[in-house]
RNA sequence: GGUUCCGUAGCUCAACUGGAUAGAGCAACUGCCUUCUAAGCAGUAGGUUUCGAGUUCGACUCUCGACGGAAUCACCA
């Protein structure tokens, strides 16, 4: 049962019984705790139609809904809020409902299908903060909307080519004696890493030399001889250049397995990947179709371009004068690839920084120029930078931070507190270290992905290492705190069935305050689909487990003598434990049974 | 300079998309462990929502202007 649809529907009845007219706007809202009720009726707007001032209003649609409803057993008019007092044996059905479910939040499927692309690296250099936030976020986005019902496939393109790599190769080759993973126990994408980072150096140096013998700075950057290294064996490896190829392979190689390392650690997957060496020539004849169709226009030096004037942006090349492809021409056949993939979907959600929202802008605009009508359905989950206290984040003057260390720190903070909080008693140490992952790695999740992804943030070591109040630990301590209580009545042969809840007639305030709460879930579970938007999980989750919280601490539940309320009372806490952990599920969270 | 986004408590973030006295966490200060886990709970203090106009029953939210910050405006990806 939903109690705000059900009411929804009876208010609706209640002003046309009344008013004698429909309302298309009906106001319906959570009552602020400071007043009594569960349901306000904001009837500011329904003035119009009752020809009376709101208090009256609201005082005639109260009256009519305590008569007329059924559920309602209260009501108080606040200026021109009517507040609804729903009776308790209609949340014992409420609760009944959701305590039968146990996938209670989670709606049925719908036959739908879509893509969600996130992750999606450069491979010449390890995984940093900011990918941390664009993996949380792509495969908890991906968790709502199957929550949602949607059949979802996750991919990642790999940007496994182009001069960022070929920079990795050269400094290899350079300084780097034949080192590999093994003979220096270095991880595949840190030790590529390295290399990106001496190139730099070394990049800089050449630059500094020549300017000093007078050459122009920008003539330096172009006549630097290790750039000129890197640019030749981009040349070599677009003309297959075996050794050249085999190098691009064997790096590429030591990458990979040093991120797959990092994305099971994170708990993330893939069902495709897609790489950039294999798609970066696509797009190339759609877009020469377009030029047929008139989608597109060549200009005199043969280069090819999309005018958007018309919808306010600018004019956008396609094809350079060489015939070769740019940035957008891939992406435009990368984007009809994966359809052809996947010809179920219906759209595509991209996980990228918000830096690129002018692309995708353009990019959506162009595919559905060229008529393809999925294109409307076609989403960027764009996502602010993380900021870190000392400025912005730039790899080559080392100001990033590294997401295998981050993930490291949280996890010894983790294992440090968890110690000194002396929790740790009768727990096996297999047990001990997979808890302090737990915590770690809970922590860090909970804190990139409360925030609205759509706003910049701030990541600040001190605070985010922090285990207390807004956090992840504090959900998965109240889910473990909940589960002591139920393995307690299981070891007193408590056990519980949804018709012993048919005895319950009247409820506490703590319980109905949690009730509420709890019935919550599966609009969120909508409106976090509907917004993108995981912060709207973390956000209710936090609830939950403080206003939970608060009811464990205003009753104890085993001094209840009264069999029906005990019962029910051990039912609320395990339907509270199950939302908690389905919900961190959706944030890719997991929670456990002690801490 | 054009476009887009942002500015809320000392700090980090909310505010159901125009609704009630703007809420949490951290930090500070008070209390509460002999009863289900104190990573908790209860409380105190902290606000002219950057500033100024406007729209209306009602504005953090919409409009205009000012100030401050960010991104983007590449034949880079």
């Amino acid at each position: 049962m939903n109690l705000d649809l059900v009411l929804r529907a009876k208010v609706e009845e209640a002003v046309s019984s009344l008013f004698h007219q429909q309302t298309d706007n009906l106001q319906l809202q959570p009552t602020n705790q400071e007043f009594e009720g569960s349901h306000t009726v904001v009837c500011f707007p329904l003035t119009k139609l009752s020809k009376k001032s709101p208090e009256e209003t609201a005082r005639i649609l109260g009256e009519y809904l305590q008569q007329h409803a059924g559920i309602v057993s209260k009501y108080n008019v606040v200026k021109g809020f009517l507040n609804l007092v729903v009776e308790d044996k209609a949340w014992v059905d409420v609760f009944k409902s959701i305590y039968g479910n146990k996938n209670y939040g989670h709606l049925p499927a719908n036959g739908l299908e879509i893509m969600v692309e996130y992750s999606s690296p450069n491979t010449n250099k390890p995984l940093h903060l900011g990918h941390l936030r664009n993996n949380f976020l792509g495969y908890s986005v991906a968790e709502i909307f199957k929550a949602n019902g949607y059949k979802v496939h996750k991919v990642q393109i790999i940007n496994d080519r182009g001069i960022h790599i070929c920079k990795s190769m050269a400094a290899w080759k350079l300084f780097g004696n034949g080192e590999t993973p093994e003979t220096s126990g270095i991880k595949g994408d840190h030790l590529v890493g390295k290399y990106y980072v001496a190139f730099d150096r070394a990049y800089k140096e050449q630059i500094a030399d020549l300017t000093d013998k007078g050459i122009s700075q920008e003539e330096a950057e172009k006549q630097a001889p290790i750039m000129q290294m890197a640019v030749d064996m981009l040349r070599k490896w677009e003309q297959h250049d075996p050794e050249t190829t085999q190098l691009w392979k064997t790096m590429n190689s030591w990458v990979y397995s040093g991120f797959n390392a990092t994305y099971k650690r994170m708990g993330v997957d893939f069902e495709k990947l897609y790489y950039e060496s294999d798609t970066y020539l696509l797009g190339k004849e759609e877009v020469l179709r377009g030029v047929e169709r008139g989608v597109f226009f060549k200009k005199p030096d043969g280069s090819v371009w999309v005018d958007l004037t018309s919808d306010g942006l600018d004019q956008k090349v396609l094809l350079r004068a060489d015939g070769t492809s740019v940035y957008m021409t891939q992406d435009i056949g990368t984007a009809i690839l994966r359809f052809r993939d996947f010809p179920k979907i219906t759209g595509q959600i991209y996980t990228v920084g918000n830096e690129q929202e002018y692309h995708f802008k353009v990019l959506f605009l162009i595919l559905s120029k060229l008529g393809y009508d999925w294109a409307k359905k076609c989403y960027h989950l764009s996502y602010g930078m993380v900021d870190l206290p000392s400025g912005k984040m730039k790899s080559r003057e080392g100001t990033v931070v590294d997401a295998d260390d981050l993930m490291n720190e949280m996890v010894e903070e983790a294992e440090k507190q968890t110690r000194e909080l002396g929790k740790l008693e009768g727990v096996s140490e297999t047990d001990a270290v997979k808890l302090f992952d737990m915590i770690g790695l809970g922590a860090l999740k909970f804190f990139l992905l409360k925030v609205d992804p759509k706003k910049r943030m701030l990541f600040d070591p001190n605070e985010s290492i922090q285990l207390q109040g807004f956090t992840g630990p504090f959900i998965q301590y109240t889910h473990a705190r909940i589960r002591a209580i139920i393995r307690k009545a299981e070891s007193i042969d408590i056990s519980v069935n949804v018709a012993d809840l048919q005895l319950l007639t009247s409820l506490e305030s703590a319980e109905r305050d949690v009730l509420k709460v709890l019935s919550l879930f599966e609009n969120k579970i909508r409106d976090a689909a509907k917004e993108y938007s995981p912060s709207v999980i973390a956000n209710y989750a936090f609830d939950l487990a403080k206003q939970y919280n608060q009811f464990y601490q205003s009753i104890p539940i085993f001094n209840e003598e009264d069999t029906s309320k005990l019962k029910f009372r051990i039912a609320l806490s395990e339907a509270v434990a199950g939302t908690l952990k389905r919900a961190m599920l959706l944030l890719g969270i997991t929670v456990p049974e002690k801490m």
